[in-house]
DNA sequence: CGAAATAGTACTAGAATAGTCCTAATTGAC
DNA sequence: GTCAATTAGGACTATTCTAGTACTATTTCG
């Protein structure tokens, strides 16, 4: 597994949504609309993206969110840490002194080399690489088993 | 965060347990002196280690555990899948059918590079390697550019 | 002022994880 | 052949984490 929550999954397509919209403001409900996820779960995420630094709002009526920043200067790493806290494979990769086994533990200095690799990797993907749409169309047939009935709203 | 579970961790630790015994059977009880870790949790480790094939066992009386392979042998990688499944850092990063954005989902096909990347940096790093004490003895044109040495399985 | 929108926080339900325990099967030693 | 040591397998529990919801306050425009 070795995987991020299925809100910073969701952050994501909320930050993708933004960058479609070129500067201009997106109100939760639209931005819920597009994703098609929950309102309550974007307008969360919303709210976390902007005290990351990651998006900017505007309140009171005809308010909404945009992106902080172009879409090629925001990173993958970024977007996790803002969603999930630092990248840290183990929990002494990141932080010290908690950690019991410490003194005796010959593995941790491995797992924060591998650390550091994996932050690169998501270091050099930015939003902008994120949404472009590199995928091989996919064609309707793919999709027409794992079509579930519409559950939501 | 992006981190995995503790019991990988801890497998991680078992392995290197058996890893300095030079392929002499070392009895659960041992495993956990060693690794500082209780017995019922080094034992259910042991026994999924042995299913995955990481490690083999002798049962009875005499019995105990051994690494499958020497150390330089096993991946991080493989650590990772026989912990916890395979490495997939969103849902739809492996397996296709149980996402009802995917069609309209612009992000999978970045996510899925990410995730190829992750993995490849933790294929690079063997059980020998996370073993090693302090040795950050890895020169940095090793991981210039993503090359992968050989590829296993 | 009143409507529309975000800000903040608190709460709940459910799922996943970590950890323990018990019983069966196997092997070596006496 | 019996006993003791050891692994195999599965069931179970408690706790933590995650996802999602709800409610109230604040801000802004008309």
């Amino acid at each position: 597994m070795l995987r991020m929550s299925k809100l910073t999954d969701y952050g994501t397509l909320v930050l993708a949504q933004l960058a479609t919209t070129n500067g201009q403001l997106s109100r939760a409900h639209q931005v819920a609309t597009d994703t098609r996820l929950a309102l309550p779960t974007v307008s969360k995420l919303l709210k976390t993206l902007v005290r990351a630094g990651l998006a900017v709002s505007e309140r009171g009526a005809r308010g909404g969110y945009a992106l902080s920043r172009p879409a090629d200067e925001i990173s993958a790493a970024e977007i996790i840490d803002a969603l999930e806290g630092p990248v840290a494979i183990t929990e002494c990769s990141s932080a010290h002194g908690n950690c019991e086994l410490e003194p005796s533990c010959r593995v941790g200095g491995a797992w924060r080399r591998i650390n550091r690799r994996i932050r690169q990797a998501l270091d050099e993907v930015s939003l902008a690489d994120l949404q472009r749409p590199t995928a091989p169309r996919l064609s309707p047939e793919r999709w027409k088993g794992a079509m579930l009935p519409s559950n939501k709203h």
